[in-house]
DNA sequence: CCTAGTTGTAATTCACTGATAACAAGTTCG
DNA sequence: CGAACTTGTTATCAGTGAATTACAACTAGG
């Protein structure tokens, strides 16, 4: 393990969003106690505190952080080939990291806080023009292949698919027919 | 304004878990404190726990009422006419009642508590197995209508659809596709 | 080497929140 | 009526959790 070593505050702050985002993405934001946060990143409650101003500012910055990555995502699929399809393909590699999807589903439960909710439909909202610009997919398209991707997110959220994923039926039989079309 | 008269335990229940399907469909289920179910039903905070026993207790109660509620819903249009295009149809009248599908997010989102996780798992697979048994859905077609509904849920969530939503151009271009099949 | 700035913690605060206890008022029924 | 029960409140508690303060330890530059 690390030994524990001083950082610069930048450095410090990347491990400690890293863990932000573990964290929230387990527990959502008002579940999650900046406690939790500290010791997963190996820092004292305070300094997490003091880093990032307040509790709010560091989710802020996770939704900001897990968004990136998911647009970072869906470029990195669509230079492979710019599908739709293949997009869908790559759920997989978001399912991979639960953590990003997760995040995003408990920023929009938090969209009453105001600062939160502006962020979220500012993020979804790109997300969608992304896969837009990147596939060429018509507004019809691009609402499915978003729905899809809110399914699977509760489904992860509700652990019937994923690394600690409870097998029931009825989620098997579901998650079986993603690569088919109507 | 009804006069404050006594009334049952089990009246009285009932308009507890009312006030507490708005609350938790507004602040989820950390979010909502069990102060605001009381003022909202017109009781003592200590009068809403005695009834219910737990904050969680109460919250399993609201999640099993939606639950209920969408059940209904889906059974009504389904007697109309048993074709799953009637029932996306109908989605208008799950976002009537926009503290529906909100306390099942919240539900979701909170599936890391055993308790919660058991009962969302169960009741929604038992949506899925009502869509498929009142339509004759295949499982791909009954995984799209789901998916839909969770798109409609988030979009609700961050007020970007129903009653108190900024309208945004994406979010309008989104749901103006709702009909059409790809 | 020593002063100024930076990284980090321990101790503490202070508001809040779910839950309990004690009690008051109304109701039912023999 | 009056004892037993039910409905409901007020007062309170114990725990918690975000945030502040004060301080300690380390580092760099003149």
């Amino acid at each position: 393990m690390g030994a524990k070593m001083r950082l610069t505050a930048a450095e410090r702050g990347v491990e400690v969003l890293e863990a932000a985002v573990q964290a929230f993405g387990a527990s959502g934001y008002e579940g999650t106690k900046t406690d939790e946060i500290a010791r997963l990143a190996g820092v004292s409650q305070p300094y997490v505190i003091r880093l990032f101003g307040t509790k709010q500012q560091l989710f802020l910055a996770a939704v900001q952080s897990v968004c990136d990555r998911i647009e970072q995502i869906f470029r990195e699929a669509a230079e492979e080939s710019p599908e739709l399809r293949t997009l869908g393909h790559n759920y997989e590699r978001l399912l991979a990291e639960p953590e990003l999807l997760l995040v995003l589903l408990h920023g929009f439960s938090a969209s009453r806080d105001p600062a939160i909710g502006d962020a979220v439909r500012e993020r979804f909202g790109r997300i969608y023009s992304l896969v837009r610009e990147l596939t060429g997919a018509s507004p019809t398209e691009a609402r499915e292949f978003l729905a899809t991707g809110m399914l699977l997110t509760v489904m992860s959220a509700m652990q019937v698919i994923g690394p600690d994923a409870a097998s029931l039926p009825w989620a098997e039989e579901l998650t079986s027919t993603l690569g088919d079309t109507k």
